[in-house]
DNA sequence: GTGATCTGTGTTACCGCTAACATCACTGTC
DNA sequence: GACAGTGATGTTAGCGGTAACACAGATCAC
């Protein structure tokens, strides 16, 4: 009469691998070869298998793959927590090419690209049994972080590609920056100013750096560097700034946000862009082409950029150690902000 | 000569809870308890024991223990893969309060908010042992998605709060767009135009049905709605259309990036504003500010919604099983764009 | 002094799965 | 017809933790 626990499978619980095992007749590794395909199974035998996951509604349980193989098939992000639009849309270009091969992503927020939220942030997302580790958070704070992680780790950096200790990938600042300078110098400028991004930001360093090897080359009188925040009150007030000088007719902002608030303050002051200033943004938010006047700026390939920084962090987690970086390259975007006057 | 495995600890791997209590001279157990800080353990051996852990390095392995305990100390979030700016808020705001409550995060993005991709993206997240899933798809599609998820999975919805099925938080959409209404009523005008955003969306619908209720309850002529798709290019194209009417002065964009474009397609044809056409938008994107016109908005609080969602989620992972709805207020954020004329 | 109660610790079994090895028919070979 | 090779399956022992119970010694009530 009483029935023995073999008789009651899936009570109450999620079905297990040996309730599957249990209803086909069979044992628990067959079921599992069943599962991951490998090792041979008689094909009547594949099918009692999977009629019985079909049935019960068996999902195999991750947690317990992961401790028995060492693999977790998850990979650990770190980002800022902030809605820029770059780091966010690398988050979601990571996650699309982990999920393709078969990956899940864990994030871990920090408010601030600083050192000891970022070691914190890799050491929350270690515990949580990550195979590897990407880091979004394009600072040299985050930088050196990276060489203060355990190196057993496997680490990748969305970063500037001259960060030494890790392999990173990256959209590639520098060009897109000379692009937008060549632009500007073909349209017949003397010079071209730049507002810059924040100190410590890979990508304020590298567009920057960019700019100013254009304006070296054409021989160009090298104007003072104005510096943002990436905010568009602090394009807004570089804006203001600029408005001070003589004969600034050429501009490039080191991202969208703040060449909108660069637009806002030449508007404000009944300066016409591009009649009289020329301005080139960097990141092609979609709210660019509705910027008045539309934003001329660089676009960046985000999936492209987190197909190869997974590809990278794929490497490292099979053990390799070169050091490799992989380059994302750009494209200009010409609209009316520096269109004919 | 020849040492015994147990000399030989973390060999090349990361050490384990056995690896602490061999080396503190104590059982597993004690290490455990330590650890988690229950049962009692004599100060002394407690010393000793946390002594070890600093020695080793040691970090409990949360797979193991995710495994042993049933519960993965993780949740999972749903997320579309644009960058959004409020779905990509909210998905900051969770991480936030889940770190705080010691939880981590799992995304699984989704491309569009249709039901096949939506529950694909829960199973993805459940197999990867998940306690609960949140999703972030404010749209009717979402909406039925989570009713055909099996009971099983605590799930919460960032959500209209009509949603039947599940519990859900949400901004309070359809107060928000009342403010934007009621607002633009006080300032004189006979009535209110509405750009709402796409069919579907449970967003679209709430704050058209707070515009309508405005305007219904003045006695106020109800001017035909016009939609988007929440793109800049959308409201540029609204705009135009807008253009054609008459007797335009007031209008309310059911989101900021779309309010852009409209502001585009009015400067275009110049018309200003605020002194020809008053405009409000709702998201207050951190752009909002340095529009032309800095933009009237709806500012919606995320932290706060993340708060609450994830709250939502705990209880409903502890077995609470009340149908909850959490509303978080908006703030109206007057700017130019609906200034003295 | 005897049993009841507490503290501090150890033992055992198991969470759900897989690696590694073992087993047992078959098959083909000479 | 004995033997090696192969394909299909099972057995065992963990992965790194924790729950549940066991147990020794100290403390306490009466």
């Amino acid at each position: 009469m009483a029935k023995g626990p073999e008789n009651a499978p899936a009570a109450g619980r999620q079905p297990a691998l040996s309730d599957v095992a249990a209803a086909a007749g069979v044992s628990n590794m067959t079921v599992s070869r069943v599962i991951n395909g490998n090792g041979s199974v008689r094909a009547a035998t594949r099918r009692r298998v999977l009629d019985a996951v079909e049935q019960l509604g068996y999902r195999p349980n991750s947690l317990a793959r992961g401790l028995a193989t060492g693999r977790s098939r998850t990979l650990g992000a770190v980002a800022l927590d902030s809605v820029l639009y770059g780091p966010a849309s690398t988050l979601f270009g990571i996650e699309n090419a982990a999920r393709e091969a078969g990956y899940g992503v864990s994030v871990a927020s920090v408010s601030a690209p600083e050192h000891p939220l970022i070691v914190e942030a890799i050491e929350r997302l270690r515990s949580q049994g990550v195979e590897g580790v990407i880091v979004i958070a394009p600072h040299v704070a985050a930088g050196r972080a990276l060489e203060d992680v355990p190196q057993d780790v496997p680490l990748v950096a969305v970063a500037d590609v001259d960060q030494p200790s890790v392999p990173v990938a990256a959209v590639d600042h520098r060009d897109g920056a000379r692009q937008a300078a060549e632009h500007l110098f073909s349209l017949g400028h003397d010079t071209v100013w730049h507002i810059a991004g924040p100190h410590g930001w890979l990508e304020s360093q590298a567009r920057e750096e960019g700019w100013r090897a254009v304006v070296s080359e054409r021989g160009a009188p090298e104007p003072p560097v104005l510096r943002g925040d990436w905010s568009p009150r602090s394009g807004y007030e570089a804006g203001r700034e600029l408005l001070r000088h003589d004969q600034v007719d050429a501009v490039f902002v080191a991202n969208d946000q703040m060449a909108l608030g660069l637009l806002r303050a030449l508007s404000e002051a009944g300066v016409s862009v591009p009649h009289d200033v020329r301005v080139v943004g960097f990141d092609d938010i979609p709210e660019a082409a509705y910027f008045s006047p539309p934003l001329t700026t660089v676009r960046q390939d985000f999936i492209s950029l987190g197909r190869q920084v997974f590809g990278q962090l794929l490497h490292r987690i099979e053990g390799e150690r070169t050091r490799m970086r992989s380059i994302v390259p750009v494209e200009l975007v010409v609209r009316e902000s520096t269109g004919t006057r």
